[in-house]
Formats: structure tokens, C-alpha cells, sequence
DNA sequence: GCGACAG
DNA sequence: ATCTTGTCGC
């Protein structure tokens, strides 16, 4: 990567340009292999992961990790510009090649519609989506206490993801499409991936995984 | 001016 | 993200 932005305002820049090259696509809804990514923190380092899961029986297939540093200062909004260096720089380690990429944060759910997800799709034109968390913008009604049950993500008028309960009972999560996958596909999938826990088996996996590369 | 604000 | 005991609610 040659240009990497400095200043909130080159990173702005570079998000709007970005931006226009998301792709809307049904995508994958049954893909073979779906991949994790995440980030841990140690100081001014940083340790990211990326596990490709078989989608059948969700065994680990592949791991890549990288230990590096912010490329960014954590900026709400921005927060892409931090992580996505070391994370391409995992991606190509990779020896098996994931049919989407789940994202620890969001995709088109973002002021500007150009999350995490939807920047690392477009960067590496793979389908991606984001399972966030928290919420970073948009509304939404009461969402059901089952497993299943979600309620639209809304934000200045439009849908933008949603949230979608993974076990009945706890807390939801925030799914939203990135790159070349609709938010059907994307709810879906983070169904399969949710058989025990909160949180897609790829994020957890994936979590496991950076933060031990740090210990 | 006072909150809200992915990880 | 990460630092961390007690504590609130069921």
C-alpha cells in the first residue's frame, strides 16, 4: 500500500473515493469456507488474526497472523484506517482462499456507509459483511428474545443493517452488509455461525487466536 | 454547551 | 481495544 492517510482529513478523502467502488450483491448464502478477522491490542502493538472455517462443520482450515502496529489513531468513524494494513497483511498469508470475510465491526452501518467490512471487501473485492458488537449509528425497535428474531438497523431513513438476536435471551448483535453480500445472506450466516455462543464462531476463533500471538 | 461515538 | 472489584438483577 503505497498512500496511507495521515490526517481525518486525508482519511476522509479516501473513504468517499473508496466508497464508490461497494458492490450490492446477493452473494454466497451457502459458501464453503468463511473467514474471521480480528484484532488485539498490547501497547503500541498490535496482534491481528485471520481463521478460514469450513462452513459444514466450522473446523479451522487456515490461520494467519501478523503482529503490527496502528496505522491510524482510533477515531470513531475512522476506525477502518487502524486495522486494515495488518489485516491485508494477513489475508495474504493465507494458503485457502474464504468466500467471505466476517468483520469484527460493521459494514454499510456507518455515517459515510463505508465500515471496517465495507472497506476491506472493496480492497480485496471479496464478499464481506460486519457483526459488530455495539451499535456506532442508526435505530432501531425492541428486538424479540429469540434466537432469530431481529429488528432493522435504521439511519437518516434508510436500513442499514440489522439487529439480529443469535441466542435467546442475550444481548443482540449488529449485522450489517459490506461488499458483494446482501444483509439477508449476511443474517443467515451469522445464524449458522452462532450454534452455542453470542458471537459468530469465526469472530470467536478469530479472537482467540490474536490475542495469544500478544501473550 | 451536553451527550454519542465500531475496536 | 484494555484496565478490573464489587455489585446490580434475576
Amino acid at each position: 500500500m503505497e498512500f496511507w492517510p495521515r490526517t481525518e482529513e486525508e482519511a476522509l478523502a479516501a473513504q468517499e473515493v473508496l466508497r464508490s467502488r461497494v458492490v450490492s450483491a446477493p452473494g454466497p448464502a451457502s459458501p464453503v469456507t468463511v473467514a474471521g478477522l480480528d484484532v488485539a491490542y498490547d501497547g503500541d502493538r498490535l496482534g491481528a488474526a485471520v481463521v478460514v472455517l469450513d462452513y459444514a462443520d466450522l473446523s479451522v482450515r487456515d490461520t494467519a497472523l501478523v503482529i503490527g502496529r496502528p496505522a491510524f489513531p482510533y477515531v470513531p468513524g475512522l476506525f477502518a484506517f487502524r486495522e486494515v494494513p495488518s489485516l491485508l497483511d494477513a489475508l495474504e498469508k493465507l494458503t485457502v482462499r474464504p468466500d467471505v470475510l466476517i468483520c469484527d465491526g460493521h459494514g454499510l452501518a456507518h455515517p459515510r456507509r463505508f465500515g471496517l467490512a465495507a472497506h476491506l471487501g472493496v480492497l480485496t473485492d471479496l464478499p464481506a459483511f460486519g457483526v459488530g458488537k455495539t451499535r456506532l449509528v442508526g435505530e432501531f425497535a425492541p428486538v424479540g428474545a429469540e434466537r432469530g428474531d431481529r429488528s432493522p438497523l435504521v439511519d437518516a431513513g434508510e436500513t442499514v443493517g440489522a439487529v439480529l438476536r443469535t441466542r435467546s435471551g442475550v444481548k443482540p448483535v449488529f449485522v450489517s452488509a459490506g461488499h458483494r453480500i446482501d444483509l439477508d445472506n449476511a443474517c443467515a450466516i451469522t445464524l449458522r455461525l452462532t450454534p452455542k455462543f453470542r458471537l459468530p464462531e469465526t469472530t470467536r476463533v478469530a479472537d482467540r487466536a490474536c490475542r495469544d500471538l500478544l501473550s
